[in-house]
DNA sequence: CAAAACACCTGTATCGTTACAGATTTATAG
DNA sequence: CTATAAATCTGTAACGATACAGGTGTTTTG
């Protein structure tokens, strides 16, 4: 009779010997399972004694809250999805930026889960799907352009994200990008000191928004250490490399060739010495270039590259933690950071 | 009183706004909430015209099953993960690998996870994690060692898990491989075939199974072809490119220098290459190169150096095909692939 | 034509967690 | 010494899906 005491919810089952729950816990400790969760979230109506006990015996037992209960009760998925292209990159952004975000992750609850896009024309798809279905409690974006769907839509659904490189639309949002103007900008500055005056620019697609940024700065470059622009539209980071280094050795076989190069990828870069070499001009005499450079490839192998390094790992830890800025409230304006090129000495 | 009838499950509630449930599809449909879940898994009781009314109206109104639904109830997280070591890569090997496993989730109903490890001792640790919280339905692991502690663990638990590389552990599981065996002796091969005889291996660490293939084969290369293998074992694949060079400086000095060269990766090629030509060597001359070229890099800018392809995009594609088949219950033997190098141009 | 078989559908309980609305005990107020 | 307020604790319901054990109406069997 006196045991409609312990006929509550904490003593109905034993403790089996399965994966621990709060119903573990509960009954463990004697309380109830509404109880513990409370003691394990420091509730304000929960003794200081007790919650020392739970979570003693929690960390005994080394229970893990149930991702799926906690999911389907509160709709918290603890997941941060990272949205890519299936075709991105000849020379692997990605590692670097999964790499980055999990490291950051890492000592937080949350998940990365990979969520990719077939083609350049389905990037709202993935964007959709996390929304309409919930899969993630916040999303990071890359190639961004000036006026991109995917974050006016998620700006309309007020849904947390952060997006690698800026936009144009407005209002702000979390964002990380490395400040191309100045790259293109530095990377003029330094072929006119090594006295070259007829450039071109291996740049990103025309709507992304760098593009922007990296064609800016390299006008003003030009403009302002008096140099000549050299078109070169007929290829940019997005064609493969055979395509470029095609349309560069016509660029520099043709008249009024550069002889000067500013490259955005270490990878084109290689497409543009191939071509250039491939026309009998050596880097150094004829021509100079200016490129990023993603690893030590151009440095060791071309020495006389000029290279400067982005740091995508870091891209990438600088994303996560605004993602998660954001899903706590943090507003946009806080979490917009820039990085410079890293010269390479 | 009669409408008792349409007190049941499926009259409960009005459709809502909302993500669409079960629930939805019961009220619209006027079925048993338990009676549409069978319909949709296309269960033997119910009839094909009831069935086909459930998936029109499921199609037209976009349903899809709630994960944590699906997972509180049944355990099954419809989740792939992929263990990565943090420190992991010099030149990304994530990249092609996230790509090719998300090519083939796409059209299934997995996601993939990102659980990373922090450091070569910790490699169990993600493994436990997922093991012990259900965390996903399969695991793809790479860096695998001839007696591998986590392919132990999830065998002994019976858990479906494919590996980037073989084990020497007695009993067959699902598997991915590179055949480093025939890579490093068709390398052996060129190299006496360019008259070369003093050869060095820039090899994997020694702990890894893959160790064992790439040495094997140029171990019977060297026998076979009459040629001397020259001891390089300060460094090894896990080490900086810094590193590399620098032990490969001091035996390129050093007497008994070796005139050829097998590189197990086109990152440490690099770093071989600035080290020979810093003491004066030229590829093609006194020395010559086979290589691993994972991108154009080696063939563009050192096209002396004969170069092979290790396709791990399609490792990718390979490891998520065999983890889904092992979950769905194909036994190993069947899961079990190897791809060869794959000559350049 | 009653009994058994069949075809088809449905309610209940449950997975682990948390929001919410009490319940119980003890301390404070009047 | 009763009424109120704190301070703590707890049961119930619900999130969405599914396993299981019926239920109902129709058809077949003998």
């Amino acid at each position: 009779m006196d045991n409609k005491k312990s006929e509550g919810q904490a003593a109905a089952l034993p403790p089996s010997n399965e994966r621990p729950t709060l119903k573990t816990i509960a009954f463990m400790t004697g309380l109830g399972i509404t109880t513990v969760s409370r003691a394990l979230k420091d509730a304000p109506d929960i003794s200081a004694e007790t919650k020392e006990r739970v979570r003693l015996v929690a960390r005994q037992i080394g229970y893990q809250p149930n991702r799926a209960g906690v999911r389907l009760r509160t709709g918290k998925t603890n997941v941060i999805s990272l949205i890519l292209s299936l075709e991105e990159e000849i020379m692997g952004l990605t590692s670097p930026m999964v790499i980055g975000i999990s490291e950051i992750l890492a000592s937080t609850q949350y998940h990365l889960v990979v969520t990719p896009y077939r083609t350049q024309g389905n990037a709202l798809d993935p964007v959709r799907y996390v929304l309409e279905t919930g899969a993630a409690d916040g999303v990071i974006i890359s190639r961004t352009e000036p006026k991109d769907p995917r974050v006016a839509l998620m700006m309309e659904r007020n849904f947390p994200f952060a997006t690698h490189g800026r936009t144009e639309m407005g209002f702000s949002h979390p964002y990380h990008d490395f400040d191309n103007e100045r790259f293109a900008y530095e990377a003029v500055r330094r072929l006119v000191e090594m006295g070259r005056k007829r450039l071109i620019l291996l740049q990103p697609p025309p709507y992304l928004t760098f593009y922007l940024h990296m064609r800016g700065g390299f006008e003003r470059g030009v403009r302002d250490f008096g140099a000549t622009a050299v078109p070169f539209n007929t290829v940019n980071l997005d064609n493969s490399l055979l395509d470029i280094r095609e349309a560069a050795e016509g660029v520099f076989s043709g008249p009024d060739a550069p002889d000067g190069i500013v490259s955005g990828s270490g990878g084109g870069a290689v497409a543009l010495i191939a071509a250039l070499e491939a026309n009998g001009l050596k880097l150094g005499q004829e021509i100079d270039m200016v490129s990023k450079e993603p690893h030590m490839f151009l440095q060791w192998l071309r020495p006389e590259v000029v290279t400067m390094r982005e740091d995508i790992r870091l891209a990438g830890r600088e994303l996560a933690k605004a993602v998660i800025a954001r899903i706590e409230g943090i507003p946009p304006e806080e979490l917009q950071t820039l990085s410079y090129p890293i010269p390479t000495e």
